[in-house]
DNA sequence: TTTTATTATTAGGATACCCTAACAATTTGT
DNA sequence: ACAAATTGTTAGGGTATCCTAATAATAAAA
């Protein structure tokens, strides 16, 4: 808790990194993210630097060294399991998790994490579908995702569910999805967000959007729109 | 999150305010019990004057204003919420909840809080038979305690549950313990800290330490020595 | 290519927290 | 009552964060 702001700088430096895949995590827009000024961002840059936690240049910006990379990336995976909890265990809303994981992400436990992780079932995608990191850093496969971040007219392959949990299979044998099943998107019901689908035999399916979430699959076309939409 | 240092030492003003009815609450012991030296506490002090929280003088020491009270007394809201929550929904220990709620205590959101709480049933006393303020930040009546925090033999009488939970009661109808029963504790085996009591059939009835915590009572001897006790 | 706009960086200052050293004020014990 | 031990306070520093203002370095645009 004593290291709360040095974790939002790694956790940031990850984020825009990220992001800005191309481009360099620069001062300013470290800055602009943080919401502080760029001298304030610089000297804690070069305090990061003396930690070993990232390397920095003018050229490329920051980059986080493997001992950085680890703290943030346990950020992200602290941060999206709360999330996840507060979503399914404590009933809060896809727009209130986000604040309140902001502050649970810095608690320092890591029997308590595990705990929570656990009782959800060890998900591999948060409530907004963004990919849980393991207790190892290592993000699931990355062309496994939700199926709620498809668009219209994506074609793809059922490879699992996000979770364990009975309800939800059972839920999707009454609906006659299963492993392996190539479904196409045909309607993003947007009231809903639920997404109607048609799968091998042309039968039309109505998914709600909470499921969605939780099946996963990859897309089948190889430059599929989902791609670069999410 | 932000005020984690100050919500700390209006915390320890209240917590040695309660240890040391008598004595007042000077800076050389905030300084030991913060582990903290004391010109650095005094400062802190100052500034906590002029914020309104506290009334500070030689002779008096620190005292919680209204203000600084309220704060004080909802993070031993929390903390208490808190650790109950650990310790009954995620299974955790006596010894390790505190150290966890330490930190949990101070993140800020009332609604968490709130839903934690009632989950739990609301209950009034946590793991540690220690009790809960409500919302409004009141204790529950203070002679109304956990028959855990019992010395052997004291007489008392059952005055209702910790919180609501139906295993619990029929539990005790099981046992064959209902309200207003006057019971004197035998032994406490120390062994597992369950209690062997008489009831008024001269019965005798082994209570476990669990469900000592959540039995509430009140001690029948006006001088009973579970009162300085604990 | 030169002017303009955008970063990066340095200088200097403010506040929050913590500390040691030195001294003043109070108790305590005898 | 008076020396000894225990607080309370002030003075003076140190580090971490954060800021504004000014300057250097770069990139973008005319």
């Amino acid at each position: 808790m004593n290291s709360f702001k040095e974790e939002n700088y790694l956790k940031a430096i990850y984020q825009l990194g990220v992001i800005d895949k191309e481009n360099v995590v620069g001062a300013t827009d470290l800055a602009n993210w943080l919401a502080l000024k760029p001298p304030t961002v610089l000297e804690k840059l070069n305090s990061l630097v003396t930690k070993g936690l990232i390397n920095y240049n003018k050229t490329d910006g920051a980059i986080l060294t493997k001992k950085g990379y680890e703290i943030a990336i346990n950020i992200v995976r602290r941060h999206r399991i709360w999330e996840t909890y507060l979503y399914r265990q404590l009933n809060f809303s896809w727009s209130e998790v986000h604040e309140i994981a902001e502050q649970l992400e810095h608690v320092n436990s890591d029997k308590l994490i595990d705990k929570i992780y656990s009782i959800l079932g060890n998900p591999e995608f948060d409530p907004h579908g963004d990919p849980i990191p393991n207790k190892r850093g290592v993000l699931p496969k990355s062309d496994r995702r939700p199926l709620s971040r498809s668009v219209k007219g994506c074609k793809c392959v059922v490879l699992g569910v996000s979770h364990d949990n009975e309800a939800f299979l059972n839920y999707l044998s009454d609906l006659k999805i299963a492993l392996n099943d190539k479904l196409t998107v045909e309607q993003i019901i947007s009231y809903d967000e639920s997404i109607r689908l048609l799968n091998q035999k042309k039968e039309s399916i109505i998914i709600s959007a909470k499921a969605a979430e939780q099946l996963l699959v990859a897309c089948l076309k190889p430059n599929c729109e989902c791609k670069t939409a999410n």
